[in-house]
This record gives structure tokens, sequence and C-alpha cells, in this order.
DNA sequence: GCCAACGTTGGC
DNA sequence: GCCAACGTTGGC
């Protein structure tokens, strides 16, 4: 019996388009619209019921951590890849061969306060600087984080 | 709104 | 398979 350990993810959003307020609301959302590799990948290939989430508010006025969530499905075909009127629509998918994975994700909570992205910055030597969050240019958008970094993040609360 | 950084596309 | 052009991300 193999007992495997969760893993903890950040994943980003535009809380214009989905905030962390959204998924309060509806409780549970298909994180749909990932169209990039190396996110799509790790949903799929790297998550399981149950992990961690961060909830990162990004491209807004005080972009940082807004809440957690929890990985609440397997990764299954986005939808949105099939749909022509969707602005995901990718005519190169098909739903014998699907491109574009995606998880549920389910709110545990909102924090107190959005740590932002300026706080999270002070303390680069602590996360490690390899860091996606900090590092400059990073446009991933889903990343795994370590159980320590999770830990050290929601302290910064 | 600007623009640097980056991933993707497509011509060759 | 290279790489310039392009579109997008996301901090500022």
């Amino acid at each position: 019996m193999t007992r495997i350990r969760r893993r903890y993810w950040v994943m980003k959003s535009e809380p214009d388009a989905f905030s962390i307020d959204d998924l309060q609301r509806v409780g549970t959302e298909p994180w749909n619209g990932v169209r990039n590799y190396q996110a799509r990948n790790f949903m799929r290939d790297g998550m399981q019921v149950g992990d961690e989430v961060l909830f990162y508010h990004s491209n807004t006025k005080v972009p940082g951590i807004a809440g957690t969530a929890t990985v609440a499905s397997p990764a299954y075909p986005d939808d949105t890849q099939f749909e022509r009127k969707s602005p995901y629509f990718d005519p190169k998918a098909s739903r014998e061969e699907p491109r574009w994975f995606l998880v549920d994700v389910s709110f545990k909570r909102k924090l107190s306060r959005t740590i932002p992205l300026d706080d999270i910055k002070q303390h680069g030597e602590r996360l490690g600087e390899e860091c996606p969050l900090i590092k400059r240019g990073n446009r991933l958008s889903v990343f795994p984080v370590s159980a320590d970094q999770y830990k050290f993040l929601l302290s910064l609360e």
C-alpha cells in the first residue's frame, strides 16, 4: 500500500475574472482556461484530490495570496477546448484526443488579508529565490510549492 | 497603460 | 531544427 504524500500548489487567477470571493460563492469550480503545457502537466500529472492550494490574485492592484483551496477532483478534459464559442476553444483538440486538462478546486478559506507579493518578496532567502512567485518574469499560473514553503507563506498572513 | 519576459507559431 | 515575429502575462 502506497501512501501518497499530500502536495501543495499555487494557482493564479485574475480577480476581475475569478476571485477568491467567487470561489467562496460557488464552492467548487472547474479550473478551466489553462492553456500552458507546463501548468497543464502539473494539474494532469501532479495533482491529487485533497492537495492544498494557495489562491493567488494576479494582475490586480495588490497581487498576492488571497485564500486557500483544495483539489477536489482528479484531472479531466477541459470542456471549453471543445466549445467553438469559448475564448478557450482549441481547434486542434478533439474529444478523442483532448489537449487541455483541469481539476476542480474547492474553496477552503479566505485569508484575513491578502498577503501582498511585496511582502512575499521580502522573504526571498527564506522562500528560495527560485520560487516562481518571486522569480521575475514568471508567467506560470499553476506550480508546486513545498510543504515548508506553503506553511511559511501562510505564516505571513 | 506600459513594457519586459516569456511561450508559441510558422517560414525557411 | 532554427529563430524572428507575435501574442500574452502580469508587475508596476
